[in-house]
DNA sequence: TATGAATGAGGATTCATTCAT
DNA sequence: AATGAATGAATCCTCATTCAT
């Protein structure tokens, strides 16, 4: 009916980042309306619950604004790779580097997507992707036979959890660390799904 | 000094099943010591606290418990196996399997490594297990080379999603399917690690 | 000194509309500032506060603004009658018919009068109406021998059940339905005001 | 499963107390858990809780309480009665002179009453209580010719509001007041449900 | 006049924990 | 060894109201 204030939108990505900070510290299940108002410097909780219907509508509004982030880092790398190899590559390279720029977001998309559940949509979107990327390139020959699903399942997982250790970690790692972890990600991932020698190329 | 008593290590015993049920059911999030002793026939949440020293301690104990119970199944299978690729396998395959014997103590205990974070000793033993194991085998040649500690957490963790997937899937799967899928990972994994062509074998 | 502007007597009247709607949708124990200024298309509950002196003056302001609309409907049916015991007829008639003129409004107005009691004058009003009309009516012996004051409560209240009931109705009465029960209501009155059979006549 | 202990019951018919009175004072829309535990000398409103389900089950306990009492006083009154039209006399007195005992309890019970709305089933039970009383006795012939429905709806709302004035005033009425009071009123549904004068008598 | 943002108190409820019995 | 009652802080959320713009 009204277009969004610019204060409204301002307050609300005041709240989404605050709230992102503090599940990054204290994590999901400890982070909860008080913690998130008085990072973010207010007065009260109700302000909070004024800019969001509810304690999942923020949640939402913490995915989506990671996700942003994320696609606006890693898209353009992605891109520019060519054949489905080297685009996997860099989205696992890119991935790991995004550690670099923005940790606490790292940890917490991984922290919600861990534990929201059901309603993130994030989660099954990013397996469904990767499955029909195996499954394309199984089709043309660069990636041997396997189940595109568990494969996709156990790479995502543990592509995750290589991010969120590196943004855990007591002292972050710098960018040659980051870009050194990606890459033996990446070569790990390339390595289990070369095709078999006699296989075609790409 | 006093040895615990028949009936205290019965009744945690109780507790600690009751809270890995809940756990598996509501997640660790929603857990509370309510729910719990309310589970598993008791009056009230107090029984809980006479017998833990707190939440943290309660969780542990579900830890070890789902750990001794994990290891009783797997070991075997582990120690069957020759040579660090076949026990890597059997690892993967019998830890798959366990799913279709234990569902809620595997949803439990990812659920906790994911969550209890920091205190949970386990999840670094494993960690460290798999490091070591890798060192030892690209020591004599069976592993090709990569960093093993960035492959033991991609590979544990995505151990880990596969397994609470399966254990979460809502009509469970049968053992032959968890055999399918615990071969599919393990292929995986055996793939991902194998030396050069060039290299020996063992 | 500024007489009220024909803006702010609109504002007023659409606040007042959508107050009572939604008293009589929710109760009155449910009806908040936010739904009314939803229900009324405003995007802030300021607006009302800025409106009414506070939530007292909103009330009192639907119960006079419900009170207008009522006797605008009653008068001209007691009016009409002639007597004392025909006016009461009349007044018990109309004010049953009344419910499938305005229900919402005939459901809050009872709600109020329930409710606000202290402040609520209009009950008071139409008590002393009741009580001065018997009295009248004794005096020239149309009524017969009782306190004035106590029936006119159990009469006033009767009647605003019958109301109620009607207009709260899952599948609201028709006219003739309506007509009926007020004539039911009107019959059970006159009865028990009718003077002894050796009394007068009107 | 286990039997309520004294303690608990104790507790809970104090909370049960307190509610009412509470309820009596500041209405059934302004009674809060924090002005019940402090009128029950209770440091949080946690205890309400934890005896009660919730604000439901709270209420209707007291709605439990209160009948218990009203009927423990009026029953006696009303069996002693014989004949329908004693009957209903009976119970409109007694009803009357129970504001001598439990003022507040009379208050509050028509509040709940009145607002409960759904829940309530001793409305609708003390409804059609009235209604086959009013049926029973137009079979015998000493009830004149109405519809039971109505006039029972008419009659209890009426009863109610007669007993909660009298609660309310500011000087509570002494027992001859009552008395007084209630035969007014129970004269006054005598006369309006008296059969036609050559009708039958029981 | 009107708006939307902000406030802060208060709403019910759940929590882990303690303690007397 | 166990119970159940009690605690009080914390949970999210809604409330009526105020204020700068």
């Amino acid at each position: 009916m009204q277009a969004k204030t610019f204060t409204e939108v301002g307050r609300r990505a005041q709240i989404v980042t605050a709230a992102i900070e503090v599940i990054a510290e204290v994590g999901y299940a400890n982070a909860s309306f008080s913690k998130i108002a008085k990072h973010a410097g207010l007065s009260s909780t109700g302000m909070i619950s004024y800019h969001f219907a509810g304690k999942d509508d923020l949640l939402a509004a913490c995915v989506a604004e990671i996700e942003q982030v994320t696609e606006a880092f890693m898209q353009p790398h992605v891109d520019a790779a060519v054949g489905h190899v080297a685009q996997m590559r860099a989205y696992v390279e890119s991935n790991v580097a995004l550690v670099g720029e923005h940790p606490a977001a790292m940890r917490t998309l991984i922290d919600l997507v861990q534990n929201a559940g059901a309603q993130a949509e994030g989660v099954n979107g990013r397996l469904t992707l990767f499955e029909e990327h195996f499954r394309a390139g199984q089709a043309v020959g660069v990636f041997c036979s396997f189940d595109p699903r568990t494969v996709a399942l156990a790479f995502t997982s543990g592509l995750d959890a290589v991010v969120v250790t590196a943004a855990a970690a007591p002292e972050p790692p710098d960018a040659d660390e980051l870009a050194r972890l990606g890459r033996e990600l990446a070569d790990l991932y390339v390595r289990a799904t070369a095709p078999d020698p006699e296989g075609g190329s790409e």
